[in-house]
DNA sequence: TATCAACACTACAACGTTTTCGTAGTGCAA
DNA sequence: TTGCACTACGAAAACGTTGTAGTGTTGATA
């Protein structure tokens, strides 16, 4: 009972090929009778038509290939649920590839995916194309014809449709509501420049103290590198972040560019024995499992992850089923928002 | 600058689409001269041979559907890493459904890709199948000779390749390290039995009290709705572990089925004035990234999620590349492992 | 009786690829 | 000259689908 084609149903009821494919469409051309024995045969053994000639015959997939970074991670998977949700509802499939971060595993995946399998890609580019700062690959798809759309990872370089994470007025927002609580001294906890997103969420903590006048202590700024496989990890962070608050005594604040850094702070903090919020407050990028679940629990600046992989989906798929050949370059920026939680309560 | 295709080629190199076909194999057919001309130009233009026409041709996509419940979750991401891993290894690429829990949209997902899109399928059914207890879709996904892996959530009365964790003894591991570190009345936080794998655990729970002869007092199991979409989840999930820990006072240890039971009875511990793991030992299911971060760290029985998916990916390609029809369907079994962590840790 | 429309259907091309089968053209032996 | 092998290429089918362009039959009209 192997896969069942329009060509056998026709062998089968005696008629031709097009006969068939009319009456399952109730082509006006066919007889009501011949229609309706043939649909009731088509049902009754299933008959569904086969995507991949139809992909062959249309020229387009309706698939979309969608390139990261890493899956195991909270916010990207949060992106990913989004995109899901828009592609489904607008008759779209989502084929997943990983970079793990490698440039060439991005190259290859995207060149894997560029040769008639997908309409077009969402991709979050790969540390490691960050650091190699390479962009043919992007530039010569999107010359192909295929569209992307990049979220999050963006390249100003290459131009197409960009979703982005407000980064730079999130990590304001956090700094002037440290300010606002009384922090004298804030320290960011950030990467290394060449993760773009590290980069803004800098830029923001400068912004909000030069909007206030207030001096950026150089020595308040701690950065670490951006490798994320190391085994000792976790340990070099907690060591890195622990000799910046000793080295540091004056701070009372920490804005940190993601989860880990911001929990691994308080944790510190915690060992070193200033209380949190009491006398550390802290403030982390990204809403992921762990800031709900962390004692105090972890006030973040929120990426709305979901909507980013959203907008991104309706940005790739309006693209797609336009007729528009020179539709202009659209970036989306995605809000951030502060979610207030225990580590920056205030107790004035 | 559009696709490249052979037609194209030939066009362009005037010659006949066989010839171009063939000189980018490297076929002996061709004199050295032409294969040259048509290589050079191939390489130059960057042709990839179209993967949908392939595909038609050899009726196989040499791809992969993934069909799981959710997405945001640790669990699952692992078992997709694993599953791209081997994928990638041997040419496949991956593509994902999302069921969300509900059947109706499993059993859409399902049909949308079984429709020449993909080779095989791996699955994770969804409560709402559970629940509903009607399987034909993926009996009949079978029966139309396309191979499914089941995981982690599997059916019994659907016969195919399965890869599941092995509950029963991981539940029996962690009640009978809490008995060997001196528990007395050891609690478990379970789902409604319906939860294939909620159901598993409960029985190892059962069998290492039966084994070492202890009598289960009922009013220590405490059974959760299993639902996730309810804004107050969280919420009740802490009143009713609250309520339980109340009303037992005598609970020394509790094995809870997944992190956020365990990391609730945890907490809830803590505000009753109960020390962890003083007072209380707790150990959950799921090696997730809570237990690393909570505090005390959460002592968890691991699941090895990316092993599953290598497991699921390469049981599924191998019989997708044998010749074999009549080849056994297996079921993997994959050992889980006690990660020690503070919240067993023990004085004596 | 020739013409035409309507009806109900079939043939065929096309999408891009691979592969089997042909077949011109050349050189050489019989 | 004929036959044959060899080289180097081309034609065509097939995968499953859709849509356009036929085609044969019937019945009505001029």
């Amino acid at each position: 009972m192997q896969k069942l084609t329009l060509k056998k149903i026709a062998r089968e009821l005696d008629v031709s090929i097009s006969t068939v494919s009319k009456a399952l469409k109730d082509s006006s051309e066919i007889s009501q009778d011949t229609k309706e024995k043939i649909q009731a045969f088509a049902k009754l053994y299933n008959y569904r038509p086969n995507n991949i000639a139809l992909s062959l015959k249309n020229q387009k997939t309706k698939t979309i290939g969608v390139i990261l970074p890493e899956i195991v991670h909270h916010f990207f998977t949060t992106v990913i649920s989004g995109i899901e949700k828009v592609a489904n509802q607008r008759g779209y499939t989502v084929i997943i590839g990983l970079s793990n971060e490698s440039f060439e595993k991005e190259v290859t995946n995207i060149g894997k995916l560029a040769n008639g399998s997908i309409d077009g890609f969402i991709i979050s580019v790969s540390n490691g194309t960050q650091l190699k700062n390479d962009h043919h690959h992007l530039i010569e798809t999107i010359n192909q014809g295929m569209p992307i759309v990049m979220f999050d990872r963006t390249i100003d370089t290459v131009l197409c449709d960009k979703v982005v994470v407000d980064d730079e007025n999130g990590a304001k927002m956090a700094v002037n509501k440290l300010l606002s609580i009384g922090c004298k001294n804030i320290g960011i906890i950030t990467t290394r420049d060449h993760v773009n997103v590290g980069k803004l969420r800098t830029a923001g903590y400068m912004k909000a103290h030069k909007e206030n006048d207030i001096e950026v202590n150089e020595s308040f700024i701690l950065k670490l590198e951006g490798r994320s496989e190391d085994k000792n990890r976790n340990e070099f962070i907690y060591n890195s972040v622990s000799a910046f608050l000793k080295e540091n005594e004056e701070i009372d604040g920490i804005f940190a560019v993601n989860e880990k850094y911001a929990l691994t702070a308080v944790k510190v903090a915690q060992n070193l024995g200033r209380k949190v919020p009491e006398h550390l407050k802290v403030i982390g990028f990204t809403d992921g499992v762990l800031s709900k679940f962390a004692s105090p629990t972890l006030t973040v600046v929120s990426q709305h992850g979901k909507e980013l992989g959203e907008q991104a989906a309706h940005l790739l798929i309006e693209r797609l089923e336009s007729k528009d050949q020179e539709r202009p370059y659209q970036t989306i920026v995605v809000a951030t928002e502060l979610i207030e939680r225990e580590t920056t309560y205030s107790y004035t």
